[in-house]
DNA sequence: CTACTTTTTGACCATACGGTCAGAAAAAGA
DNA sequence: TCTTTTTCTGACCGTATGGTCAAAAAGTAG
């Protein structure tokens, strides 16, 4: 282990155990749900006094939130690829793409997320109602105008971006029945690789994705 | 209320409590999850005192293993129509009719099932290395005669029923998600017809799938 | 009716959990 | 250095929960 020399400043400290706390945070509440997640398991994974704990976040419940929140804004981040691109094969490929990755790279956090919605969203209602509302309207006006323009069939586009959801947050939501499918081995990269693939393929073929001249 | 003339008998009173006691704790640990549900949510729930539910299911871990269970042998029912089809459009179609049945009538067993497999399965480890993984194996090779038969696209069959799956069950464990977006209101009769039509279009499509002459 | 078995239930118990608090330790400022 | 502010933490508390139990009620068989 190597040391600091220079104590760390209050700022520092304060950066580090939130950092510390929301990634146990994330972990625990992903294995066990909120029910049962308890303060003292994510303080041990955290390496901290569960006193501790209350004292940056007051309660279980703002600790949650806090998790939710940040995973959510992760998402919303991920989908500004959609906007720049000038065809659907361009936009929903690297759509699937960065959504996969995110699948692979942060399950945690895309499992406190369907957690949280199946269980009607008993704390982040409110930025379902306006900021995804928001999103979601966006996107589909995207995806009519492809459809406009010909450069895909006149699907619905919000059970386009319901299959788009499900499909990619499927691989982190049950990587755990994959991963016993796989014969009980994590995808490897050439595995998450043919994944990625086949997603894009049939859904790009679903929809007659073409790309623009 | 109408009441029996006859007093129920000791095996219509076991039978009857039974079913009361698992249809009050699929909702519960739907809503709630494992951790969240209490014994006594559930008690209320079915109209039974506490310590009744502890006559019929020793613990609450006894408990939400047969809910798991049953769920899982329903699932296993509604695949029977994959095999009897004689091409992709009329098996896997049907197969998607019939899941996005099945998450329509019981969203509550869906969200469990969901629940237990985020968690890595803790209860029915055994049933997926066992009991799903030889369903799979048999499907998969019902895919693979069918693009053999030159009947669909060579895809990927482990993607592509794990596409089934994700999309399917979406509308049942993000339900509540979907339900807001479409302004609060849940799907109308019409509305889950576009999303199964939805679904079928996409996927038939976009495997390549063709009827058998 | 009588003896027996199954079912029901209020009261109770031990434990685990979220949260509190007072005082110690450490950093920051003068 | 001395004072103030922030951070840390063991010990503690009230409550809710899963589970138990003994006795009552209800059904069954002769």
């Amino acid at each position: 282990m190597v040391q600091p020399q220079r104590p760390l400043s209050r700022k520092e400290i304060r950066q580090e155990n939130e950092r510390l706390i929301l990634d146990a945070a994330e972990k625990v509440f992903a294995e066990a749900g909120f029910g049962g997640a308890t303060m003292q398991l994510i303080a041990d994974l955290a390496g901290l006094p569960k006193a501790n704990l209350h004292y940056y976040f007051p309660t279980k419940e703002a600790l949650y939130r806090r998790v939710v929140q940040d995973i959510f804004h992760v998402w919303l981040q991920a989908a500004d690829i959609f906007d720049d691109a000038s065809d659907p094969v361009e936009g929903i490929g690297a759509y699937i793409d960065a959504k996969m990755e995110i699948s692979r790279r942060h399950p945690a956090g895309s499992k406190v997320w369907a957690s949280e919605v199946m269980h009607r969203a008993p704390v982040i209602q409110d930025y379902l109602e306006t900021t995804l509302v928001e999103w979601t309207e966006d996107r589909m006006a995207v995806i009519h105008r492809w459809i406009r323009e010909g450069l895909m069939d006149p699907v619905d586009p919000r059970h386009l971006l319901y299959m788009l959801w499900a499909t990619t947050q499927h691989y982190a939501d049950f990587g755990h029945q994959i991963e016993t499918l796989n014969g009980g081995r994590p995808l490897s990269d050439e595995e998450w690789a043919a994944a990625k693939a086949s997603v894009k393929t049939i859904i790009l073929n679903g929809i007659g994705a073409r790309t623009a001249q």
